[in-house]
DNA sequence: ATTATTTTTTGATATAGGTCAAAAAACGAA
DNA sequence: TTCGTTTTTTGACCTATATCAAAAAATAAT
């Protein structure tokens, strides 16, 4: 049995103005999902069914590139873990989540998710928020990318997101910045 | 006096089913703005006002990193152009859209269209789509940024987008492409 | 047409960061 | 604690692409 008040903070973070009554109507329809560390919280196999918010924990998310990994990026508290192509167009996605830490979340089942966006205004706005943040993170993440030598791609990863790196080795990390590993281990040594 | 089916096509690239009863009232709504090419349609001085859908024409969005410019992304037919840091947040945006050719818009008040979303599901939707291709826009970007070399981006350009090309400098393409323009030269003058 | 201006090409050179491979260190299991 | 596995570091070398600068070509202006 949810708390209402879980799923309350959660889509607070996306509509601050979301009323009670919608909360409590809508709560049975999630379920706690817990994972382990290293679980599989999305496959790229078949369509992706279930929408998961992130209530504790970490995650990462990649995609194969024949038989190489890309980390594509890090959820953590807040975040909804879903293939997005799924989400958007209903087809088969081509993300893997896997849980980096202990995980809790809140799930369920995407159609209903669908069906509660269709419904009410309000998840329709937090909805739209999580769009456009996903948006925003990717025009940030191109332009970090593209304007951002190694160094300082490294750094600004560190200023912003120290915690995530705990649970995550060199390599992946490596492979979300997109500096060969080598590169990063020694950017790492020097001071500064 | 804007045609209702000339707004009709637009929304219709966004929500195929969009019932012609709101396409009537919200026709009124929207005026023609037409822009000669050289023309700045949207600038990044203060907070954007006025979203324009382009029906006809091409543009270039770019930001300014000090001095230099940095082309963000390029507009034809149905792409809608506004700061979208200003339509997210009603913060000043840093956006620049300028026409590459004669350009024919629909035009609406930013805060009427803001309305439109909260009041019409079905605009809603038109406008959850567009987030939604901007984000699928970004993440392409990126990917392409960080896996495929300059050939290879020049190449994938050329493939889905060389009727932008006609309109626009190799300088600029270098720019976009993040590839400096001599690079570009040479990458173009090879053979197949 | 002729000149001026902008854009593109070409050549020579420099460098950030990738690649390969082995050593060292850290981590886990028995 | 010891052995095996994974991760990180270090060294030598290489390559894609940037940079600088001048020539050539294209475009616009008088």
């Amino acid at each position: 049995m949810v708390e209402s008040n879980e799923l309350k903070d959660i889509l607070c973070l996306y509509n601050r103005h979301i009323e009670q009554g919608l909360i409590e109507k809508t709560t049975p329809l999630f379920n706690y999902v817990d994972f382990k560390k290293g679980d599989i919280i999305v496959s790229n196999k078949g369509i992706c069914k279930t929408c998961f918010f992130l209530s504790a924990g970490f995650t990462r998310t990649y995609s194969l590139d024949g038989t190489t990994e890309k980390t594509l990026w890090f959820g953590e508290k807040g975040d909804l873990l879903t293939s997005f192509q799924s989400l958007y167009n209903g087809t088969q996605g081509y993300e893997i989540i896997v849980a980096l830490t202990e995980c809790k979340t809140l799930a369920i089942d995407m159609q209903v998710f669908k069906g509660l966006i269709k419904t009410y205004p309000e998840i329709a706005e937090v909805y739209i928020k999580i769009v456009e943040l996903g948006y925003l993170y990717w025009e940030r993440r191109f332009l970090i990318q593209s304007r951002l030598n190694a160094e300082e791609r490294y750094r600004e990863w560190m200023s912003r997101a120290a915690h995530v790196s705990l649970h995550i080795s060199l390599g992946v990390l490596a492979e979300y910045l997109n500096i060969d590993q080598a590169t990063l281990s020694r950017i790492r040594a020097k001071k500064t």
